[in-house]
DNA sequence: GCCGTTTTCGGCCCGACTGTTTTCAGTCG
């Protein structure tokens, strides 16, 4: 969605330009929001309409009104005007982290330095110093900064962070003496990529605990050293922040640094009109300060006169609505997914036998699972001959009259040509329990062409599930082009299920077009896409994205017990005879 | 700039840490 990034970083920079003009904080986090929330967008702005653009949380009719002005005319009155007034350099600096709006607009304006590296070579020779208020600390703070931002620390994907972080917890626990100890931040909320690590505990000693987390080994810089709040960057790169608070402040902190920062707004707003006051270490009565919860995260919801929010649901974007109503979803979990779709063996690119598939699934509660190995187009990945296939099936119908309780279903993750055309004739596919088709090949096509590759495969009648429906690769590879309003209206109307694919760097579909298909009606199967047996285990990785998109167990495909998902699976073969 | 069963005008979350300060501003989350 190239426009809604355009017009979230038009927004962002705009509140850049009001920051250090000193404007309307308000005003300025309406800006910030307002990109957020059209970033986070599953539609293209271009595709609304006026009434659609007012439900966005955040938008209003001046925004509104300039998001259609950009549409139309391909710029912005406002923002040009704006980047009129206010040099670029001091815009820069904002990336400098300790380096804010005031400082940035001083710097320009007392050593008149515009760029970056103006500012490194001002810092070195010991120039900033004579700014008041300035010393000799900052500039190295400064000179640190500017490394960070050449670093340039992307964001970085949940599948790397979230091990990382359970690291770190599992060695706090074992080397300080802690009560309590969770992960908070947008990592609890699963969001796919996360900047930093947020951890709040609660310890006998504070003291001892922040010594032990700010010399742990794997730290390479200690930015802040608190007795409640400690700061440091890891040898690898990530930010972690400590925080640690009263054992009976617990569930205030962890509800604050969980976030978002739009949900707590939300909150807080809410406790301020009943005559509440929240913060990290509880909500409050405003008039005698008395203490009404905050060692549970439920204390806080509880006094609002709210339900528990699931953390993965906390991102303003209707939760507190839907909570007021309540209307919350019962939200699926890993308990619930009964089988995996999106197998491979070392029949094609995967790794075991499929004796060894079934038994790493049974060991995981499952009770059934898909063999979908590639197609023979797929020569790279040794995909499988019309005769392999074959021979694959009988061996299978061996395998489960032997396996108890437990099938394993014979399917393929057929190929999607580069022409369009499926790489097995409807003769073979018959004879199939489960069919993914996906995309593997031609990913610089054009965006009409992609979609109609992707819609002939739903046209066809054995064709279950489209698997990682977009094809991106976090951090490495964008999404192709598709048109994935076509794609949708299609997989809605053929009645064939769209994958939530758990390979971490993959998390496809995102979970904002998983809550749109949820949206539609359109059945979602939450895969592991396993060519290691260990790789089942990613399966709460899609889960993760299965609940941001606000998924209930009824959603997904393969939540199903198997003489129900047989049934769910013929349906559309008959409907398309 | 947004938003509304207390408001269509007047609100808008709140506290910790750092550095350069003789009491606090800036930045961050």
């Amino acid at each position: 969605m190239v426009i809604n990034q355009e017009i979230a970083r038009i927004f962002s920079t705009m509140a850049d330009i009001l920051e250090i003009k000193e404007d309307n904080p308000f005003k300025i986090r309406a800006y910030r929001r307002a990109a957020q929330n059209i970033e986070g967008l599953s539609r293209g702005v271009d595709e609304l309409s006026r009434e659609e653009l007012l439900e966005i949380p955040g938008i209003g009719a001046e925004l509104a009104a300039k998001i259609e002005e950009y549409i139309q005319t391909g710029s912005l009155r406002a923002f040009e005007k704006m980047k009129g007034e206010v040099p670029e350099g001091p815009l820069t600096f904002l990336a400098v982290p300790g380096l804010g709006p005031k400082t940035a607009r001083l710097l320009y304006e007392q050593l008149h330095v515009t760029t970056l590296e103006e500012l490194e070579q001002a810092a070195k020779e010991h120039r900033l110093a004579s700014i008041p208020g300035i010393g000799e600390k900052s500039e190295e703070n400064i000179l640190k900064g500017i490394d960070t931002v050449r670093r340039g620390k992307e964001r970085q994907p949940l599948g790397r962070v979230l091990p990382i972080a359970l690291g770190l917890v599992a060695e706090l626990r074992k080397k300080a003496s802690i009560e309590r100890i969770e992960i908070a931040g947008s990592l609890r909320r699963r969001r796919e990529t996360v900047k930093d690590i947020d951890l709040v505990a609660t310890a006998n000693d504070p003291e001892v605990m922040m010594r032990t987390f700010v010399s742990l080994p794997q730290v390479g810089d200690v930015i802040m050293h608190g007795t409640t709040r400690s700061s440091v960057i890891l040898r690898e790169g990530l930010k972690v922040d400590l925080r640690v608070v009263p054992l009976e402040s617990f569930g205030a902190a962890l509800s604050y640094l969980t976030g978002s920062k739009g949900h707590n707004i939300r909150l807080r707003d809410m406790a301020v009109k009943a005559g509440l006051k929240l913060n990290e270490y509880g909500i409050f009565r405003e008039s005698d300060n008395a203490c009404l919860g905050g060692e549970e995260e439920e204390d806080v919801y509880r006094v609002l006169g709210l339900p528990f929010i699931p953390p993965e649901l906390r991102e303003d974007l209707g939760e507190v609505e839907a909570a007021l109503a309540g209307k919350l979803p019962h939200l699926i979990t890993t308990e619930d997914i009964r089988g995996d779709l999106h197998c491979h063996s070392h029949w094609s690119d995967g790794v075991h036998t499929f004796e060894e598939l079934a038994r790493g699934a049974q060991a995981r509660g499952y009770a059934y699972i898909a063999l979908t190995d590639h197609s023979h187009g797929l020569g790279v990945a040794h995909g499988l001959s019309i005769g392999r296939l074959m021979e694959q099936k009988r061996e299978l119908a061996a395998l489960n009259s032997r396996l108890k309780g437990f099938t394993i279903l014979c399917g393929t993750e057929m190929d999607i040509r580069t022409d369009g055309s499926l790489d097995y004739p409807d003769e073979v596919l018959r004879e199939l329990d489960v069919v993914i088709a996906s995309i593997h090949s031609g990913f610089r096509q054009p965006k009409a062409q992609i979609t109609a590759r992707i819609v002939a495969a739903m046209r066809n009648p054995y064709v279950s599930v489209i698997a990682h429906p977009t094809g991106r690769l976090i951090g490495e590879r964008d999404a192709y082009e598709v048109d994935m309003d076509e794609v949708l209206r299609v997989a809605r109307e053929t009645g064939t299920a769209l994958e939530i694919n758990s390979y971490p760097l993959r998390l496809d579909l995102s979970d904002s077009y998983a809550r749109r298909a949820m949206d539609m009606g359109i059945f979602l199967a939450i895969n592991s896409d396993v060519h290691v047996i260990s790789q089942f285990d990613t399966i709460h990785y899609g889960v993760s994205i299965a609940r941001r998109g606000w998924l209930e167990k009824r959603d997904v495909l393969n939540t199903l017990e198997l003489p129900q998902l047989r049934k769910q699976l013929g349906l559309k073969r008959r409907k398309g005879r």
